[in-house]
DNA sequence: CTGCTCATGCTGGTATACAATATGCCAGAT
DNA sequence: ATCTGGCATATTGTATACCAGCATGAGCAG
């Protein structure tokens, strides 16, 4: 882990602000092109372009903002394929990361899974039950990160803030959140008894089949 | 019409320009850090810092670089631990990606593949035969761009590029060499039959054998 | 000879000025 | 009325000037 520093540039607090505020920005909603400009957002920072800009180019290497020449500033709006392709990308890593741990993780780090799972289960956060909602990406993302592999995390970190991005206009139906829920407590027995074969075949097609469901469901998409 | 951009910026030339410097350095062969002047390197390529800081920090999200405040930006030389987690990543991204191939790609595609190896194989390339080899770095991600998944392309090209930068150090014994080989044949042919989880399980393995082997005997790492 | 202090210089971080180019408006010709 | 050409403007790309902090080492005190 980075040992913090207590002086964090301004090139990165522009890069932490303008990632906050490009998710929160619920860009799927409506299908006009977003702007950013570059000097209105120094100003409203209270600094000067250059860590903006800075900032922005790492934003648009994470696949977040479109750099045009002389012509501005986009925030992406991923098609369904990418979307797809996506959640594909994370299937693999989480489904290796669900191998690891069966391998390394404590059991006490495994419990921690299923109490998280327990908790959401009972709660009544059933009530807007979405296949994207926080606590589910959070599930996964814990997933991940009991791997104790940095890459996976890393690399996962950002396919999840994209998922972020869209969660809000996935609405899934009753059934398949059932399911879901199935899936997870499935995964999480796989977990709790080594199956590594299972446990990674388990959490790829619960990834996968998101993705099956988004490729037949989601043309709110393009 | 072509929409060829026929002007790319001095921040994108700088970029492709630095990353290549920096694989070529050959890196781990001495142990000292290697630190880059920003100003000495836009004095030598005739451009003002700034377009150089830019791909600075886009390499350095990409983990190639570490920039220290008022100290210098330097190289980054992957640990051992870091280069196992790298593989590992690498293992989950093809392993997914050989998964695809057998449920889309053409028998073409894969007859490409086999050829590619089969070249291989025959040619006097093997007298330098080694696991990191320009060759064999090509065929796995030969395989990887066959899934035709863009997001998991993207993600290995890092990794791969990484690669290339440790390869110059790993000699590999020859019996090891040969395994590799043979692994090779036998995922080319799990391919061509669309057998999903044995392709899968082979590239897996494969790959992890690898990391594994590195955990070994990559004492030189560190 | 040894240890400490402080000035100086080098470094990346930031701000700003300048250059290049895409776009839209408007005038004038057809 | 419509089209065309050019100019004004907006916006990013690039260069440069300035700033702040750390490393280094000279020089002095002991």
């Amino acid at each position: 882990m980075a040992p913090i520093d207590a002086t964090p540039s301004f090139k990165h607090k522009a890069y932490t602000a303008l990632k906050n505020a490009i998710v929160a920005m619920d860009i799927y909603r409506n299908r006009e092109d977003i702007r950013l400009d570059e000097r209105k957002l120094a100003q409203d920072f209270g600094i000067s372009r250059t860590p903006v800009r800075e900032a922005m180019a790492q934003l648009e290497s994470e696949g977040f903002v479109r750099l045009v020449p002389r012509r501005g500033i986009y925030v992406v709006r991923k098609t369904k394929r990418e979307v797809i392709e996506m959640i594909t990308a994370w299937a693999a890593l989480e489904s290796m990361a669900a191998r690891l741990i069966t391998q390394t993780a404590t059991v006490d780090q495994i419990a921690g899974l299923r109490k998280m799972l327990t908790t959401f289960e009972g709660g009544k956060v059933r009530a807007h039950l979405d296949e994207y909602s926080e606590v589910n990406i959070e599930f996964h993302q814990s997933i991940i990160k009991l791997s104790g592999n940095r890459v996976l995390i890393d690399l996962a970190e950002n396919l999840f803030t994209h998922m972020r991005m869209i969660r809000r206009k996935t609405i899934v139906e009753k059934d398949r959140a059932d399911r879901s829920m199935r899936d997870h407590m499935n995964i999480i027995e796989a977990l709790e008894a080594r199956s590594t074969d299972r446990a990674e075949e388990l959490v790829r097609d619960h990834a996968l089949g998101l993705a099956d469901h988004v490729a037949r469901f989601a043309d709110y998409l393009d």
